[in-house]
DNA sequence: CTCTATAGGTCAAAGAAAGTCAGTTTTGAG
DNA sequence: CTCAAAACTGACTTTCTTTGACCTATAGAG
């Protein structure tokens, strides 16, 4: 078995015992496993991405601490759809603009959330000289990250 | 528990009950506390700067003493100044991040919106092969245009 | 007025913990 | 077997905390 596999597998176990969140130290973490503690940031970078379902939140310094939130359960793939397959790596602003009415339409989101959400990914918001393919990857990453966000205080 | 943050739950306990201002001595607390005097020093500016909504004066000498003032601002005031003077043209993601934590302990803005902001200018959000310059102008930009929204919702 | 004891302020350095990234090794599909 | 993708490592970086040595201001005694 792949340490990889066996460093997700144990941190999912800290998560299915009811608690949707699991905090730990990374440095303990990566010793337990005899690993490399970037070994951690790996397995958080390719299992316990937005993508995967999950949100991770840190800080440095002393009293230091990775935190990973579990967005979705596994069966529920309304928004993993919307993640994964509907937005994809870009995301033109019309685009974009259908799409946020259209999860306001269906009350995935709220009037002030939309409205939120069209606001950061506007054009006023967004001009700055950049090529517009990477606007739209970036509208799209935007997208994901603000969805997952609200899929996490959906939950429970 | 960092020692800062024991400092910290001190302070704000003394400040929660009805008093808007608080006279410490810093050789006191520091001694309650166990530690080095400056670390007062490093607690105020870290966690009640006037970013956080403080004002602090003190006086050295005998009799000195350090006061700590928690301003009262309304949430529609706060928002101006962030977007008229604080914000600027550029805004890191560390400091970001700080901004938004402090209108969510201010209750400025609800726990919901500060995610939904956090999510849509975090690094992960963005990205994309971009100078780190135009991500901050991005940034700003974005913050801007999603304060500017959250106090529209707010006359509403 | 001068001097001294008493407070608080500043700053740099050390310590603590996590992040990044380029390069190396392993694995598995074809 | 080949080779590209995945896994892994280690050196370096960044952020946050804590401490200590030295600096400055104020009150009060003489």
């Amino acid at each position: 078995m792949r340490l990889s596999d066996s460093i997700e597998q144990f941190i999912k176990e800290l998560l299915n015992e009811e608690s949707t969140e699991v905090e730990l130290k990374r440095n303990e973490l990566a010793e337990y496993f005899g690993c490399a503690p970037s070994q951690i940031n790996y397995v958080l970078a390719t299992r316990f991405s937005p993508d995967h379902g999950y949100l991770t939140e840190s800080r440095r310094g002393g009293g230091g601490y990775i935190r990973i939130v579990r967005v979705v359960q596994s069966g529920s793939q309304r928004l993993m759809y919307l993640v994964n397959d509907r937005i994809g790596d870009s995301l033109g602003e019309e685009e974009c603009g259908r799409l946020i009415s259209q999860l306001k339409e269906q009350r995935i989101v709220t009037e002030d959330e939309a409205a939120l959400m069209a606001a950061a990914v506007s054009g006023r918001a967004l001009g700055v000289p950049v090529p517009d393919a990477l606007k739209n990857a970036m509208r799209a990453r935007m997208m994901k990250s603000m969805l997952m966000t609200i899929a996490a205080r959906n939950r429970g």
